[in-house]
RNA sequence: GGAGAGGUAUCGAAGUGGUCAUAACGGGGCUGACUCGAAAUCAGUUUGAGGGAAACCUCACGUGGGUUCGAAUCCCACCCUCUCCGCCA
């Protein structure tokens, strides 16, 4: 969320960044006006507040001295039920300008660039080169399945579309990679590991920015408070949330793996084979809480720790930063890296790595203070997959794979694969 | 899931319809005095959000409702913590 005060002061800042982003559905001029027609409700209120707090002060001294009081009593009476009616005025007011600035999408950062759509995403660096095979690579839907790592059919009978059965050295791939990553976050490049709950509730979906924009996406647990959490984003950014951080604390680091959970709504009919768009997959995190003048240092060595994995792994991929069209709706700045896919002769997005600067943390409430004198200040919050772990493992399918149909293991995760070297 | 206790600032905690919300009392932090310096001692100071050009005003006692001229205090619902019981990996 916005802070209303830097729309009030600068709106033409917002407009700008509207058009960046080919917003044009958002009306800046009606929430400066909704804006002052709420100031001056508030300020009608509290002036009579302020009397009635004055009379109530009365009418102690007044018994106290025993003189009759149902004059001034009758008087706030009916300043009470003025200060009622206005009251609920006001706090309509306010959550119609609270509704308003949910919907409003970040400010970009100034070197975002104009854009419709990926189309218009700018490459910054490529790392490895693509294979070239001296045969047909397969998919890794047919690789999995030929191998019977992968299993799509059993997981639809069980649960049902886009879920999945990872079997045999499949599962442990699986579970071998996740545990890499951790272990490389943790020990190479200095997060502190957190194993959150995979389910979080309303006002934690709020503070992330999930709610209320974007619940048919998500999964919600009937006759409870709780949602399936779609990224450890939320769970971990929520940690800190209506807190006070010391400074000295800053920048805070987490890592940590989670199960995501989405109901992919709009995206029916894309990816749907394979296990690149599940509802069901998993992911290490990596989160970032800085203080604001540090925060876009801190993308730039969030994304290298996110690259480092893939590296380490041999994987090639691309980064490239999204253009203003196809930037998310609460980053300023995203970097999506992206990994050679060669089922899709392409590069396919396998992190996202952004700067939300005080945006979620306005909404989550986090705050930290410089020194125990000054006022606290917002954090910047930032956050960036340390990278999906379902993608790596089809990348690894389709990289990896020998003309005889099975799949070397890149030797990063041999300590983690119980001694095999390939799947066949 | 059942029974009981509790949720007030940075921490502990008092307050049970108006004179108790910056909020008693105690601890911690900060500033100063004393000291060569430190400890101890003494004095002062120390919440956040919103509105306003400012003076200043409003709001917040777990959350949301209700009663009342007036609610931390009374009533209702919910959330969380602790203890005991039940159940469970």
């Amino acid at each position: 969320m916005l802070d209303i005060k830097r729309i009030r002061t600068n709106p033409d800042e917002l407009k700008a960044a509207l058009a960046l982003r080919n917003k044009t559905d958002i009306d800046v001029d009606a929430l400066i006006a909704l804006d002052e027609s709420r100031r001056a409700l508030m300020a009608e209120v509290e002036a009579k507040k302020a009397k009635r707090n004055a009379d109530s002060a009365q009418v102690p001294k007044l018994k106290k001295a025993g003189e009759d009081a149902s004059a001034l009593l009758a008087e706030m009476k009916r300043l009470s039920d003025e200060i009622t009616a206005l009251d609920s005025q006001v706090s309509e007011k306010e959550a119609e300008l609270n509704d308003f600035l949910m919907s409003i999408p970040n400010i970009p950062y100034k070197d975002v660039a104009p854009g419709k759509d990926d189309s218009a995403n700018e490459e910054l660096r490529r790392w490895g080169e693509p294979r070239t095979f001296d045969f047909e690579p397969k998919p890794h839907w047919d690789i999995g399945t030929e191998l019977n790592v992968l299993d799509f059919d059993t997981a639809a009978k069980v649960t049902g579309a886009r879920f999945t059965f990872y079997r045999g050295l499949g599962a442990r791939l699986e579970r071998a990679v996740f545990n890499f990553f951790l272990d490389v976050h943790t020990l190479e490049s200095g997060y502190t590991e957190v194993f959150p709950p995979f389910l979080a509730n309303t006002a934690s979906m709020r503070g992330t920015g999930q709610l209320p924009k974007f619940a048919e996406d998500m999964y919600h647990v009937e006759g409870t408070d709780y949602y399936l959490i779609p990224t450890a984003e939320v769970p971990v950014t929520n940690m800190y949330r209506e807190q006070i951080l010391d400074a000295a604390e800053l920048p805070i680091k987490h890592c940590a793996y989670s199960a995501c959970f989405r109901g992919e709504a709009g995206s029916a009919g894309r990816d749907t084979r394979g296990i690149i768009r599940q509802h069901q997959f998993n992911k290490v995190e990596l989160v970032k809480f800085t203080k604001p003048e540090d925060s876009y240092a801190e993308l730039e060595s969030l994304t290298i720790n996110a690259e480092l994995v893939l590296q380490k792994l041999g994987l090639p991929y691309r980064v490239v930063r999204l253009c203003g069209g196809d930037l998310g709706f609460s980053s300023a700045m995203t970097y999506d890296i992206e990994v050679w896919m060669p089922s899709y002769d392409r590069y396919l997005e396998i992190s996202s790595c952004s700067n939300f600067e005080d945006y979620q943390a306005r909404r989550a409430n986090i705050r930290f203070r410089r020194d125990k004198a000054s006022k606290p200040e917002l954090c910047h919050t930032l956050n960036g997959s340390g990278v999906a772990v379902g993608r790596t493992v089809a990348a690894i399918l389709e990289n990896y794979q020998q003309k005889d149909g099975s799949v070397l293991i890149p030797e990063a995760l041999w300590p983690y694969m119980a001694g095999n070297k390939a799947i066949k």
